[in-house]
DNA sequence: ACGTTGACGGATT
DNA sequence: TAATCCGCCAACG
């Protein structure tokens, strides 16, 4: 897949975070790798910040399904996840269950850490 | 123009 | 298992 740079890396992005179906969530390493820029995972970050509030940001999560966003907004998406029916286990998003994977990413599957 | 930052991740030690 | 290091790259001062 051809690496894209600039803005396009935004747009991709956004794009790809759009596609998690509700009830579901994807780590910001598997956002960035789905939209063609693996190991991009900070950028997913400035993208999410561009367009918050436009696209489900709160099924992004950190690897394993750790809620990184600190304080109040950590608890606030915590609670929109649980809300579309997503369950945690202690901290963390039961990604056994819950975690999304794009079909064309299948191959590099790999089973949580 | 340059250095630092950021809701990170994975490899290495 | 935990602590540390390094790459990723746009935005910001």
């Amino acid at each position: 897949m051809k690496r894209q740079t600039n803005i396009g890396m935004f747009v991709a992005v956004r794009a790809t975070i759009r596609k998690i179906p509700r009830g579901k969530v994807a780590t910001y390493g598997d956002v960035a790798y789905a939209a063609g820029f693996p190991g991009a995972a900070r950028q997913v970050v400035w993208a999410l910040h561009g367009s918050g509030g436009l696209l489900p940001w709160q099924r992004v999560v950190g690897a394993g399904g750790k809620i990184l966003l600190p304080g109040v907004q950590g608890a606030e998406q915590r609670l929109l996840l649980q809300s579309e029916g997503v369950v945690f286990i202690g901290l963390r998003v039961d990604m056994k269950q819950h975690r999304y994977t794009w079909p064309m990413l299948r191959k590099k599957f790999r089973g949580i850490k």
